[in-house]
DNA sequence: GTCATGCATAAGCTCCACTTATGCATGCTA
DNA sequence: TAGCATGCATAAGTGGAGCTTATGCATGAC
């Protein structure tokens, strides 16, 4: 690789210029000045030590030494550009999305068939992770997340409220008799009783955080304890928005309107630089418009 | 050809670097900083849309995205490459010679085979022609020609000054009784009597012009005349340098010392701007050599 | 904790690839 | 044979891409 090659911009002008035999027309494929031409072609016979065309009027032709370099930098460039025509519809080909366990699970994995018939050329690549994770780093496009919105160089896009609502299943609502006012919670299980929230959800239901029994085994997964609650184990505190199927089937409902706001909300997220690259640009207009929202926040 | 090819400096860069697999070796390669490498690649996967590296501390990569192309723009330059290297040899393999015909039948051939032997890797062309030749409209290396050595855009080293004498063959002289003194010369037929150099020969012996019988048919080229005159069939006007060999071998001699400046020459000559190419400094360096003589003139 | 490595970023400069304008030679046309 | 069109060469001047220098930041090694 020691082997240092003439300027590059040369090259390209004496490839357009040995295809089409004229200065002039290699200047107007090339979108500069005859003149810009004719001096990239001096400089390369001088930086080459040897004449490639010879300048016969009104007809250009390549010397023997042009004709021998013309095929071969015309193969080079035309590699080239495959290459980077290629390149186009490949990088719209697969969208690799990250997404916390969640989001994907409730929400996203029964819609992304819909989107999948109406993009059939970009494969959805679903990935799920609960950490953080960093694009410079790793090899994704676009990432749902939860959080405030604001991470420097993201654009972020707020998809839902992380507003936790108490949630039973309707089985368990009638074995207990019923739950007509927020203090009837206490005659069920509350599922994940370590998870914060609760403190949070019966101070706004206006009850004694002492009331709530902590000799349940923590969870985590908040899928996992929407299972639980509709196996009749308990109540659980769920995102609403995420169980709307469930509340349809009759497998939960929601005995009181108190929320919790968390302050906090998933967002789609991506670098502000791709924010024109098309797969992003089709995935986002798709899923605000299954949002029904569209708030952007830089 | 439409398509249009992210700068070719990126792509420059990008090759490097994904050889590499780091932007500060792929700097070094390319004589230039790691800031400026950082900053071409990132310009590429702007334009792409799409990054190419991961950046992992202490650990470059390359996405899929990257992996795809690194290949193809390798092979593309490796071709570059391969052909831009392979051409300084090729150029070396012919050096094509355009000379005047007498120059060449009587100066240059005989001497040629000397050259071969000592440059084996260049095969000489030799071209006559008695017209001018356009070194930009031809494919020529170097020239020799006849003239005054002041063409613009050429350097020309003077070989050999064209000075007529008269030469005749032993035979014919003693044939007459000797050519003593530069009267005796119309004791013999005067070959190719319309060529206007007798006129200034008769002048500088200082014999009347009239006395030239101009009954004879002209002949043209040099080397045709200095065969009848070795044939015995009159004197010619020749430049005796070329026929050195035939002065030793007894086939001509000159009989006075009387010569004709022309004030013309015959010149090595070719476009300053290859002044530095190796196959043509070297046969300028050899004829010189073999000339004895070192006068050059731009 | 300290150091070394390696990429990112900001600011500023330098050079060269370009444009504009013109010239020159040629071949076509009437 | 003059006049026009074509096409490359050349000179001069300019703008901005592509570079450098300087610095920051994160990480992993010791």
């Amino acid at each position: 690789m020691t082997d240092s090659l003439p300027p590059l911009s040369a090259i390209r002008v004496f490839e357009a210029a040995a295809r089409l035999l004229s200065f002039t027309k290699a200047a107007a494929e090339l979108g500069m000045t005859q003149a810009a031409v004719s001096y990239q072609i001096k400089l390369l016979e001088e930086r080459l030590g040897a004449p490639l065309f010879l300048r016969q009027p009104r007809a250009l032709a390549l010397t023997e030494a042009g004709q021998w370099l013309a095929p071969r930098t015309s193969d080079a460039f035309d590699l080239l550009r495959e290459a980077f025509s290629r390149f186009g519809e490949r990088e719209q080909a697969t969208l690799i999305v990250n997404t916390m366990h969640t989001f994907a699970a409730q929400w996203l994995a029964p819609r992304l068939g819909v989107y999948q018939l109406a993009h059939p050329k970009t494969a959805v690549q679903l990935e799920t992770t609960q950490r953080v994770v960093d694009f410079s780093r790793e090899e994704v496009d676009v990432v749902i997340r939860s959080g405030k919105g604001n991470w420097p160089g993201l654009i972020a896009y707020k998809l839902i409220d992380v507003r936790f609502t108490l949630m039973v299943s309707p089985a368990l609502g009638k074995q207990v008799g019923g739950l007509h006012k927020p203090a009837d919670m206490f005659k069920i299980d509350l599922l994940d009783p370590h998870d914060d929230w609760w403190q949070l959800f019966l101070a706004a239901a206006g009850l004694p955080p002492e009331k709530l029994r902590m000799d349940l085994a923590p969870i985590g997964l908040q899928t996992i304890t929407a299972s639980a609650a509709i196996a009749g184990r308990g109540g659980a505190l769920l995102v609403k928005a995420f169980f709307e199927q469930e509340i349809r089937d009759g497998r939960l409902y929601q005995p009181f309107d108190i929320e919790v706001d968390t302050g906090t909300a998933y967002w789609l997220a991506f670098p502000e630089s791709r924010r024109n690259v098309p797969k992003i640009k089709a995935f986002r207009d798709w899923i605000l418009g299954e949002i029904g929202t569209h708030t952007a926040q830089g």
